[in-house]
DNA sequence: AGGCTAAATTGGTCAGACCAAAGTTGAGAG
DNA sequence: CTCTCAACTTTGGTCTGACCAATTTAGCCT
């Protein structure tokens, strides 16, 4: 039920992506690229526009050419994830290192700009946190909401827009290939959400740090387990 | 020289993000747009892709609907940025303060992952903002390498596209705007140039993330006398 | 006034054509 | 044989006009 454009832009994207194309080499003209998806060429345009704006190619009078992944948009991590059944666990491992530490400094802005009530809000949302019998699955939507709220209320545009397009590409994969698999240790982010708790009443931005900077490790630590569990998964079906 | 459909799609960007269609209010119809920017309707569907490709607009068949900036993707930035002659300052410092926030990691990233040459070659960046006789465009210019430099070295590839979408937006006004008036106090840059350096010989993390800390609030100070004294020349050009 | 049907509007797609600027080819000069 | 430059082809950018399906809107009937 998708567009026509999106399909071509799609299975452009991912062949670049795939390195069907590699960087710099020339992309099929649109008339090869109407009768290649039996297309039109309006709709090939559109596609290439999408190809264009995401940073995967450049378009002159004459052809367009390739760019580098490095070269592109933040827009391509949700196709880079989405490529194979089971996403990059490097790459998986770059964007939690990203966001954890835009929440460290989104948290640090909510603690020196924001009112009280604000911060309330935020200590509302470890309330789930603490518990220890709540499914892995609740406690998977209580940290992501935790992390979310907080980006939202740094007030900070470009925070809130990087995080936004990060978690967007990042929760598709953490909710369908990976949630089954997370089994997330509910004692250390209890023991880390009081910490945190502590560090938003006393306003201590220090302390808030260091509490940020051991969910980014446990958070790390549980996707990392959740990979390699989804891959045994993967792989037990496969033989 | 730009293409028809550029010239609608930023036509359009500006009116969105300068409040003329406030979000959740219906956009004019393809049809509209052909008769009003003398285009073709196939350019106002390419300008349309951008749009909502930017994430200002979502389209169904019946009409487009704007959306909210707040949910749009981060490379509108550059345009808000270049909606006035001079950019909003709060911006600006936000800007600033999640590159800061991103280069420190990176840097972190560079210390614990990459070999000696790696850091050797940041640490050769170094040296111009250790002089005091560069002129102010060259020291900019060197801040601006020494950052980008750090940024692309982290092999973390979320890191690398944020950190260049922000930065090719954030470069013209910084180049345009600003540039005669930044007058950066080079002693300071100095001194904090020099800990640097000592923080990468040891590899002393705790030391590095202080010292971009520090030039966290150094770069800010920069930015914002600069913006003070573009808006003095600015007003004093009207009056 | 409320709900339902029909008409008008709108986005998505398609076909074919023209232009200007690239890229390609070939012929002629050295 | 090589190099240069012209013509020729390909390619992207734009335009016109048309059709379909989904949505919106208007009007009608109850």
């Amino acid at each position: 039920m998708t567009m026509k454009s999106e399909q071509v832009a799609n299975a452009l994207i991912s062949d670049i992506l795939v390195g069907r194309y590699q960087a710099g080499e020339r992309l099929p003209s649109e008339r090869d690229l109407v009768s290649r998806f039996d297309a039109n060429r309006g709709a090939v345009r559109e596609a290439m526009a999408k190809v264009t704006q995401l940073g995967l190619a450049q378009v002159q009078p004459g052809g367009a050419r390739v760019c580098a992944r490095e070269s592109a948009s933040l827009d391509i991590i949700g196709h880079l994830l989405a490529q194979s059944e089971l996403p990059d666990p490097l790459l998986l491992d770059q964007i939690l290192l990203v966001i954890n530490s835009l929440v460290s400094l989104a948290a640090t802005q909510v603690l020196e700009h924001s009112t009280d009530d604000a911060i309330g809000e935020i200590r509302q949302l470890l309330v789930p946190l603490m518990r220890l019998d709540i499914n892995d699955s609740e406690h998977g939507e209580a940290r992501f909401a935790l992390m979310h709220h907080i980006m939202q209320a740094s007030k900070n545009l470009p925070l809130q827009l990087i995080s936004r397009t990060l978690f967007e590409q990042f929760a598709p994969t953490a909710s369908n290939a990976l949630a089954d698999f997370a089994a997330p240790d509910k004692e250390r982010y209890a023991v880390y959400a009081r910490q945190l708790d502590d560090a938003l009443l006393s306003k201590d931005v220090a302390a808030l740090r260091r509490c940020f900077s051991a969910l980014d490790a446990l958070n790390r630590e549980t996707m990392t387990r959740a990979f390699m569990l989804a891959q045994l998964g993967q792989e037990a079906a496969a033989g």
